[in-house]
DNA sequence: TGATTAAATCACTTCATTGGAATAAATAGG
DNA sequence: CCTATTTATTCCAATGAAGTGATTTAATCA
């Protein structure tokens, strides 16, 4: 265990990250109120500003009036800072965004995988994100790097497999490398449910949280944390496996070895099973309209599917909840929005636990923001995180990329 | 959500605590060896060193020799360069017990606790105190400060009650405001399961972890946790509510509302109920004698104990290790040592999670170091843990007491 | 004994934040 | 319309932390 000092360039980055975070969460904003709101000194801020501003991260906005005193000048995150990919495969069809770092899709790719192999698929990504920065006229080196996701966990960038195998072929496949190495560009590695928990963090349901749980329902169902403002990886960065919590100790038998796992219950493949399709251990083209269609008219399996799923995760929420009291816990992934509020809807009234105690103006429980291309647009958020979150930790890292 | 810019003094008292933190725990080492761990400059950590000397927190012991070139001199921490009180009660007894810096205890006292009334008992604490301060002959300055530990959850100081009540007439009393008044010492208040985790961390299993879950065997359960080396409290102070964790969905009803809570199936109380003892609310004076008493003559009844609260406590190791997966589980509390340890062999082997595929050489379930005095040297360690640790977000805290 | 090696310190430099004074640009009030 | 007031921002020099390079100290090695 090894602890860094720090010094004043840790200081001087840290800092910038720090007006830079709060620009983003507080736009628009003046300088003045950069100020109050970090303590540092106004000559700080106007030099970090100014940096920021020749960098081309912060813009000036406009100019306050109505009230007295020199007029306020409003800034922003310049969009044109930066952009970043997100991609994400695992359902039988490529997915790749263009977003700037204010969070806006800029481009949008779907495309069928053509291969399962794993060099098949880093050329089609590869080839979908130039051509996707041909068509934008983004130069290569504006790009501040490439989220992937996958539907998976990894320890030091290669895959974990806990029960049945997702992605076979890929187990010992050094994803990350491979694909930075084809791009030139930084990939950033990330589990589907981690991945969307950082989105929803900075541009979704959690922007001013700092302590959440997000549970993810794709395929099967993830958790990505969110604990003193830093995404919480574990011990071995396998955290957030909750769909192998034991919702019914007599319940139904899970590959992993044990019974009665949430993942037995609540997951988009049982939603298709119960809906008649046989094939349902991926998530294929299409599959997610069927569910919204069988909600609408009312299709009484998926009414069922939706029962069970919800008494389940009701108690997966409150297990969560006694265990980390989060300031919420955000429901997301790849369902339709009005399956995943008729899903909320199911799952409330909650049980006791610790949070029954906090103020009332918070919910336990509240619905992602990002729609279902939750898995791409978490990856394409992977790059902004670490180039803009302040957490002194990070700058001791080696392979930090610095934007600023 | 505000966020706090550093400076120069920033980085000058997180380095300071680095390099304490360095020494204690990897003392005895040179002033050469702390540049090398700490990635300073030797000059910078001459100076630091010099300080802490001046402070008398750091002391020489010796110098090397057998090697070439200008003798290393070695260095510790100074035992006598601070104190600290550690103060538990609620089992009918109280306990305050002296600790130097270096975690040794220096005077001990178990008193009967004279009456239940909160005035009494901060009396009572006080009188303690000081008796022992003139006993020991340490000045009062000298003392960085007082941890008070209780079985129980709060939230900005004042308890939070799940359940059952286990200290009526407590409930709004400003129970750390009030001793620190009394005392006119700085008084750290801490639920025993977060006291524990970090006593463990500084001076027990935990000392070279820094994810890591505790178990905490009280009159009920508690659960503290240790991630990315701080102790995780949740957003509103109330985490590690492991006894609540349901176990069994069909199984024995809770006071907290729910079914199959794990505190109904393993805590002190419970053996204590399966021993006879009807009046077993409380754990009281002499009943964890007994306990280690029964499992010395085999007591089937105790026998029986064990076996139930093993088989509901791996579940929740699964659980814990499934969410956060952290480098170990701890289990500890106030259970005699043997007792312990036949509880861990009944847990043991555990069912699959995420924790499987980790290097082999770091168990899933280790027993705590500290004794039945847990709670109280829990307590003790909560000011030095304070004083000592680096944690850059720490520095930014207004009611820190700088002890560098 | 002199060369070599490593630790620790001395004198000086670097640089991000800071503090105080100065400047700019609006409103409020007479 | 003019002046006082208020607030935002910037100029300039000061502060104080870590860092650098040369130097001193004290051991082993040959």
């Amino acid at each position: 265990m090894k602890l860094f000092g720090a010094n004043m360039d840790h200081a001087r980055r840290f800092n910038r990250r720090v007006v830079l975070e709060t620009v983003r969460l507080q736009a628009p904003l003046s300088r003045a109120e950069i100020t109050r709101a970090t303590g540092l000194a106004p000559q700080t801020i106007s030099n970090i500003i100014a940096e920021l501003s020749e960098a081309g991260l912060v813009r000036s906005v406009s100019r306050r009036s109505g009230a007295r005193g020199q007029p306020a000048v409003d800034l922003d995150i310049n969009p044109d800072g930066g952009f970043t990919f997100g991609v994400s495969f695992g359902h039988g069809v490529l997915l790749v965004i263009l977003t700037d770092v204010a969070g806006t899709v800029r481009d949008r790719a779907e495309l069928d995988l053509a291969s399962d192999a794993p060099e098949a698929v880093l050329d089609q990504i590869s080839a979908t994100i130039s051509a996707m920065l041909e068509r934008q006229q983004v130069a290569r080196q504006r790009v501040w790097g490439v989220g992937l996701v996958i539907p998976a966990l990894f320890q030091d960038d290669r895959l974990v497999v806990l029960g049945e195998i997702a992605l076979p072929g890929w187990k010992d496949f050094p994803l990350r490398q491979a694909l930075q190495d084809k791009l030139g560009l930084p990939v950033l590695l990330e589990n589907d449910a981690t991945a969307a928990a950082i989105g929803e963090r900075l541009y979704g349901a959690g922007r001013t949280l700092t302590d959440f749980a997000y549970i993810y329902i794709g395929a099967g169902i993830g958790g990505g944390l969110f604990l003193r403002g830093q995404p919480y990886r574990g011990g071995y960065g396998k955290s957030g496996e909750i769909g192998h919590l034991v919702i019914d100790t007599n319940g139904r038998p899970c590959p992993c070895g044990n019974r009665g796992c949430l993942e037995r219950y609540a997951s988009v493949s049982l939603a298709l099973k119960a809906l008649g399709d046989i094939q349902a251990a991926t998530v294929r083209h299409g599959d997610l309209d069927r569910i919204a269609k069988a909600l609408e008219d009312g299709d009484p399996r998926l009414l069922a599917w939706l029962d069970e799923a919800a008494a389940s995760l009701r108690q997966a929420v409150v297990m969560i909840e006694n265990m980390l009291d989060p300031q919420t816990v955000i429901l997301g992934g790849v369902l339709p929005r009005p399956v995943l509020e008729a899903l909320i809807a199911r799952i409330e009234p909650l049980p006791r636990s610790v949070s029954l105690n906090k103020a009332a103006d918070t919910p336990r429980l509240i619905a992602a923001e990002m729609g279902p291309d939750t898995p791409a647009l978490g990856a394409a958020t992977l790059p902004v995180f670490d180039g803009m979150t302040p957490e002194l930790s990070l700058l001791f890292k080696q392979d930090v990329v610095e934007r600023i």
